[in-house]
DNA sequence: CGCTTAATTGATCAGGGTCAATCGTGGTGG
DNA sequence: CCACCACGATTGACCCTGATCAATTAAGCG
């Protein structure tokens, strides 16, 4: 049970809805007329496991967690998901992950069946979709072999790399998480997380801040643990 | 170095090519007319990391291995691909796994430019693929649950029930793959799948009849395992 | 200013890794 | 045909990393 304790559970809200405006990110965002601005409060619910997937969602701000549960509890978090990037694209008649609001968040939601009607016109946005898709796809092989293969020092080392390269300056990581987000998404304990930690900035890789905010210091020395 | 030493990588050869014939599966096979056919000995590769993707692949019979590397030599499968499933289908400009033959396999191949042409064309093709991509999506998460959350006897379990879905009484179970294989693919070594396989027999849970080949013989108990 | 929840730190334990010996099987050559 | 060899698999002994249990500290928040 301990895995649930942190998990909050509490049915998702839409507060403000209207036509939908987004950043270009590759000069083209033929998604961009079609979608709708939804936003989440920190640790609600976006979707859930098993419902009918009627929408998937960008993130404009805020950072989404998308998991999955064993029967006992345990979590594993597959992805964080941030500004840019799509999630919760499915094809099924059910969901296999369910998705929540790590920080307070702004999405724009595009409906399942509007969307296929209109990459049945535009060739591009069918394009990309599959972009979203394969990207998710890459990650979450990656993600494989980081819980394959790695030891809690290398886990924690290569996250903190990952979560520096969406930051402005490259070596400020701001984390949106709690130790228990990251424990499960990098397949390890609360405690561990911790330590992997202390044990980083013991050997002048890394600084805390505070809880929340990190410098990384020897940026090369992560990526050799990283490996 | 202990896990290269069972990766066979002498380079592909394609030893037959005609025009493809493919088994239908779910009435419609659009994409039947577009492909050849090649096969490959068992241990060969069938891609390589970072190579220019210029085809993907369908297999028809055999097994198929698709994994990565890290630096030192740890070997990640991150999974197997059995008839009917679709594999290597890539984006981007250099590939992210390598592909080789568990064991003698035919496969049929698709020119990534042919397709891209027919699938403007024919939007079937695209569904399919896209239905694909999702597949091998849903399987990496699946798999990111298995290797973060489980112990040894529960990504066995995990492991014999999926791979006694492909089989045909749903009981037996024909390992394609070497210890070694299973180990890398479920985040292991060797000596603790060999030892997980020991206990689950000890159990009565399955049945060795050789290395290659066991019964399962408490499908709730395993069921139960896997959680 | 307490109260609650998150995070750190320490002590101990156990699951799985490592090292090493043995077994089994299949292939080869005498 | 059988002895030998090579390689994969199994088994055992021991060790180490990370989990667990528990206590303490820090940080929000009413």
């Amino acid at each position: 049970m301990t895995a649930l304790q942190a998990v909050n559970s509490q049915h998702a809200a839409a507060l403000k809805a209207r036509t939908a405006w987004m950043a270009s990110q590759d000069g083209s965002e033929p998604l961009s007329t079609s979608g709708t601005v939804v936003q989440f409060a920190e640790g609600h619910e976006i979707f859930a496991e098993a419902e009918e997937p009627e929408a998937f969602f960008k993130v404009v701000s805020g950072v989404v967690r998308v998991c999955k549960f064993l029967s006992d509890g345990r979590r594993q978090i597959e992805a964080f998901h941030v500004a840019g990037e799509m999630f919760g694209l499915e094809l099924g008649g059910e969901r296999l992950l369910c998705a929540e609001a790590v920080s307070d968040c702004t999405l724009v939601s595009y409906r399942r069946r509007s969307i296929e009607t209109l990459a049945l016109k535009d060739e591009k946005i069918t394009r990309q979709l599959f972009q979203y898709a394969m990207q998710n796809l890459a990650n979450a092989q990656n993600h494989s072999l980081l819980l394959g293969r790695r030891g809690a020092a290398e886990k924690m080392a290569s996250f903190l790399l990952s979560q520096a390269e969406h930051s402005a300056d490259g070596r400020t990581v701001n984390l949106a998480m709690t130790r228990q987000d990251i424990a499960d998404y990098l397949g390890l304990t609360i405690e561990t997380v911790s330590r992997s930690l202390s044990q980083l900035e013991r050997q002048g890789m890394i600084a805390l801040s505070n809880t929340r905010e990190l410098r990384l210091k020897k940026i090369e020395a992560l990526e050799d643990l990283a490996a």
